[in-house]
DNA sequence: TCGATGGCGTACCGTACGTTACGGTTCGGC
DNA sequence: GCCGAACCGTAACGTACGGTACGCCATCGA
């Protein structure tokens, strides 16, 4: 288990530079991968390394601390549960579908989620946990609430809601996400990612739709 | 698009000396992960590093040439598609769902897929494409006929195979491969495996079962 | 005006590791 | 028994990089 392990508020008395050097660190983070090296962020950061290592401790502190400042950026648009109806519970699914593969086929995501892997085989830091706790487990923790109400307004049948999310999970992101951190070039258009939002959903619908309509026959 | 670059019979002329050598690399990457050292290869296998670099050119060989030592060594099980009935199709799925979990969670190829990633960033040499080409597309090369065979049989209704199994490997792998290589520990059992891979199998059959029997109406 | 603080740039140190070199040993062929 | 090839073990080299020290400058409060 490792759920609310870290709650994340991050952004914990951040200085307008530390985050521009953040910034630094996750541009060049995307552009070169893990090989990135305290001497290139503070070239590209126009800082000295004796400040890096003031600030962030050591090397493993700069990533973890750029790793949680992109998590920090993104930030949770709460769904509103009033007036829920079929059309309007398949289209928030649709967006979490779209919003999710736009996320994993990000330039950004693949660059994180890459280091956070390689750091995950020596269990030094816990950048993995960052990773997963602001990904999929951000993600379960927002739609949860979702498919709740959509089974409390009799629109979706299902006994537990993590295993309906994972069913979820796994018809959106499929093999989409392990293709893209091994390298396979796959390129998600958006139309292309707005068709398998829909496609997912349905599928999802079809799985956790009621039989019966939200009154009953 | 990365299908058929590496077709992959290796093995190519390995003494067994060599394999040797090779399992101690993959066993020495399952238990340190990426920063094995190829002094630590050399006193584990027990040769000297001067060996090493002759047969294998350099670090990247070495790994290159371990992964795919692991890759030859799963064979594949043909499906015989003879006397195809409902249950044996059934059966047939929850074979390949369950067989897949039990992959993806195994401490080989978790290490090995770190290490894939890992150099996926730096797009220097094609672990990424052999990990791919030997556990995704592998798969689907396997699991695809089964499936015709089931469309053909009239059990299974789709348009194209490969967006049918998409959704097999989503429903089967769902978040299982990302947690695991991000360092989540979820620990899976043979039975919850095998449960897994019913539910997956009988997801599966309710989005892609033919509505009407083999005969039909 | 002036000391102090914070930060930039850079030179430097120590170490880990990839790679190479070399002496010693085993072994098959003549 | 002798030769050469292959291989083991290890020492040595070169380099890249994490981490540190230091000189210099800018800003700021007194």
């Amino acid at each position: 288990m490792l759920h609310a392990v870290t709650d994340i508020d991050t952004s914990e008395a951040l200085t307008e530079r530390q985050k521009d050097v953040l910034d630094a660190a996750l541009r060049l983070l995307v552009e070169e991968g893990d090989q990135l090296t305290m001497t290139a962020v503070a070239r590209r950061a126009s800082c000295s390394k004796e400040t890096l290592y003031k600030w962030f401790g050591d090397r493993d502190g700069l990533l973890t601390a750029t790793v949680q400042w992109q998590a920090s950026k993104v930030r949770v648009v709460p769904v509103d549960r009033k007036g829920l109806d079929l059309p309007s519970l398949t289209a928030s699914l649709e967006r979490f579908a779209s919003d999710w593969l736009k996320v994993i086929s990000s330039d950004t995501s693949i660059a994180l989620n890459r280091v956070a892997v390689g750091h995950a085989s020596s269990g030094k830091d816990d950048l993995g946990v960052i990773v997963l706790e602001n990904g999929r487990f951000a993600l379960a923790k927002r739609l949860k609430p979702v498919l709740e109400a959509g089974r409390q307004a009799g629109f979706l049948e299902f006994s537990d809601a993590e295993t309906a999310f994972r069913t979820f999970f796994g018809l959106v992101a499929r093999d989409v996400q392990i293709r893209l951190l091994l390298g396979d070039r796959l390129e998600l258009t958006d139309v292309a990612i707005g068709g398998d939002a829909v496609r997912a959903t349905q599928q999802f619908l079809a799985l956790f739709g009621a039989k019966t309509g939200p009154q009953g026959p």
